[in-house]
DNA sequence: ACTAACTGTAAGTTAACACTAACGCTACGC
DNA sequence: GCGTAGCGTTAGTGTTAACTTACAGTTAGT
């Protein structure tokens, strides 16, 4: 599961990975609507494979590739177990009132 | 969300995003427990913070970090919609029976 | 057998980044 | 005021990694 992360981490790696993930595709498929060549493409696939993100099947001379539900469902329940830790930290935190006393500082941020 | 994923590819950064997920911490405390220096973990907790993972609250001197849940919301939003996708194709391949007739090749792999 | 189609791999390059050391800043205690 | 505690920031460095080019391998068609 950790390198699961390390690979979503590229944004050309993820872009990859949401085409696979969309329909079954082939290398030069993918490599067609990127502004990447073949064999980065083909690199990122193998990083994509050995993180159990995607699973090869071979047709003939083409290779294709497929979104593996179980990898996808490892980084789910990753974050999943985040979710439940904040929800009773949160209970915990109303309850002694830790928070809510006094929280004054913005600054820059981003994405909505 | 694009920035969180990238946020948490570094294990140091995975790290202290799992400590302040567990409790609030100042950046002393996170420091104290991790083989980097102080400053690395002012640096990380930056891109966590700007990445809308980590949301932070100056107490005198000492500036505590906790974890924000709309980050980590948005996170789990993107996987879970992969999850859903990967189920309505997987019903489609089925009635049209794509997968299942043939699909032979093992390797290496890892992580169970 | 030869060719074409499709892909994986190796080597090398360049940009990104995680880290340390040094410095500057703010809040608290004396 | 002065000193200390706790952090953030800057500059510089070493390493990682994403990319391209060139090459090698496998399968299908003639």
């Amino acid at each position: 599961m950790a390198n699961a992360l390390t690979a979503l981490a590229d944004p050309t790696r993820r872009r990859i990975f949401e085409m696979v993930a969309d329909r079954p595709c082939a290398v030069g498929e993918i490599a067609a609507e990127l502004p990447v060549t073949r064999p980065a493409v083909s690199q990122h696939l193998k990083v994509l494979r050995l993180a159990g993100l995607v699973r090869e099947q071979r047709r003939g001379t083409r290779h294709i590739y497929r979104l593996d539900p179980a990898g996808l469902d490892d980084v789910r329940a990753y974050f999943d177990a985040f979710s439940e830790r904040s929800l009773t930290s949160f209970k915990e935190a109303v309850e002694h009132s830790v928070i809510g006393d006094r929280d004054d500082n913005e600054e820059e941020e981003e994405e909505s």
